[in-house]
DNA sequence: TCAATTGGTCTCCATTAGAGACCATAGGAT
DNA sequence: ATCCTATGGTCTCTAATGGAGACCAATTGA
């Protein structure tokens, strides 16, 4: 793998690909974008969100977690009580994750031209 | 949703949103990557990925056709050939891609930290 | 004559995602 | 007194998705 001018040994892109496989999947970068407003609980996070599973958000938050980018705390009230929010690394991460967000609402049009003409040219 | 400090309406958030999805699954970035070095034979694509199967590749390959980022070029040869390369696309979104590996690279100890962490934590 | 090559498609099985019931418990409304 | 609601999940059952690999047509090279 090569980053910029630089080559990236095999284990360590193993590493970035896992890293960006786990940013990717279906929820974890529209839950990293609303925890950036502020922390929430995890019936808001549902609320919000409205067509994700309680497994998947469960699943989800479990793995951002692990991985860092949030932080969960738990209040033993009855109903019990969760609050997450992102850590530090949750923050820094926002960055790139905005730049490739810009990228995709800058050139959106293209995409979806390119999308019609596909589609026009393969239906027949 | 927000982007530094813009707020995007919900529908073209919704398409953002797609696009990171499909950029974000499996193969899609690593099958980019590849195809930033040079144009390459369907086959050849097989082989440097090693674990794809062959219907992922070709329905990845057709997704990534779909929205612009690539182009397929057949020649009616027997046995057939099929090239892909980059569309012009396809090289601009390298830009934000890269920023996230960098990033990813530059903070892949945090990550790993972060999980060896939280599994000391959470398996007694 | 036989094997190899290519870019898929198709089928069959395994894994993963989603819908929603269920739980324990307290406080408030009726 | 009795119900209803709210919370943060887990669990089960079903639907969708992913992977392994057989198969194909046709030509060239051994």
């Amino acid at each position: 793998m090569r980053l910029g001018n630089v080559d990236v040994p095999r284990d360590t892109c193993q590493l970035v690909g896992n890293i960006l496989g786990h940013l990717g999947d279906k929820w974890s970068v529209l839950i990293i974008v609303l925890l950036r407003e502020r922390p929430m609980r995890y019936s808001e996070l549902e609320r919000q969100i409205e067509t994700v599973s309680k497994k998947m958000l469960t699943t989800t938050l479990r793995h951002l977690e692990r991985d860092g980018f949030i932080s969960r705390a738990v209040t033993p009230t009855i109903p019990p009580r969760v609050d997450y929010q992102l850590s530090e690394l949750g923050r820094e991460v926002m960055e790139p994750l905005d730049v490739l967000a810009r990228w995709a609402l800058r050139n959106s049009d293209r995409i979806v031209e390119a999308r019609s003409r596909y589609d026009s040219d393969h239906e027949p």
